[in-house]
DNA sequence: ACAGCTTGGTTGACATGTCAACCATTCCTT
DNA sequence: AAGGAATGGTTGACATGTCAACCAAGCTGT
């Protein structure tokens, strides 16, 4: 047994400085434990939980605001909506005036489960930023609106 | 017209704040022009570019080590690769003394497309980061690590 | 009013990711 | 040496994500 630390491989040297390479591997850590908290505590998935999240936090709104403001595939959203609906967590109903808009909205049951669930992500992001200073955080925030704005440029002066 | 900035939606508020949600988001913008930018250069897909610039890096090496690394699913890492050693990118060959490792390696096919890829990854990864101080760069790994590390914790004194 | 563009949402086909079961091999212990 | 645990890799079944086609509704001009 040479080593005791099994994460400081020969690999990470290289790796570390790859920026997207380790955000990814990140994203994807936190999306797992979200995942497995979910499971433990509901049978929401992962996308679920964030749309759930997302309506609750503006009361009423519609899948392409959705969308727009999140990225997430739109086919996705119209999909994870009617399991929702199904599920009895949402409310989908037209907008008065128009046939085309869907108000989406959290039923009773929808908020319930969302006050219930968000406690503990609550809890959760304070372990997670346990170690952070709140200088720390903001820097890392403000790196993220950078990254996000220059990962919109699809096209990089090649 | 209320406004001219066509980001700051009335989500934003709610969830600049919630950092597993913002890296998700950045990581999925991210990603999703990695795999633009291959599709237009190459017909590899993200995690077989990852694959194969993580065994460059070290030059051999084994399935389970890539996995143990990455956290990339074995299962997957496994058709990968067996659809790189398809395309003639890598030659997965036994280790010598042993009938069970198998050893990876890029062919020189593979290891003259890495060549060409990674110039244009190295490109992208200077656009991405051009903002950023060395100071920034350096808080921002740093704030990945101890994320890393809390979501590593399954149970977090629920 | 109409033709043609844009928008909101749905659907289908397919690619990718995830989980768990499964072998065969190697290691560890006695 | 033999039994059991751990490891490296493959596979199947299924869940999720992505892309593009599509449709109906509204919006624009003329």
């Amino acid at each position: 047994m040479q080593s005791q630390v099994p994460d400081t491989d020969r690999f990470a040297s290289e790796f570390r400085a790859v920026i997207t390479y380790r955000i990814a591997k990140t994203a994807n850590l936190l999306n797992a434990q979200a995942a497995h908290v979910l499971r433990k505590n509901s049978s929401l998935s992962l996308t679920e939980w964030r749309i759930i999240s997302l309506i609750n936090a503006v009361d009423e709104t519609t899948a392409s605001e959705i969308a727009k403001t999140t990225f997430i595939d739109k086919g996705q959203i119209s999909r994870t909506v009617r399991s929702l609906a199904d599920k009895g967590l949402l409310l989908a109903k037209q907008r008065r005036g128009s046939r085309r808009n869907i108000e989406l909205e959290l039923s009773p049951e929808g908020k319930a489960l969302h006050r219930r669930i968000v406690a503990i992500m609550t809890n959760r992001q304070r372990h997670l930023t346990s170690e952070f200073t709140s200088e720390e955080l903001a820097a890392f925030h403000s790196a993220l609106d950078k990254l996000e704005r220059a990962s919109k440029k699809r096209d990089f002066g090649e």
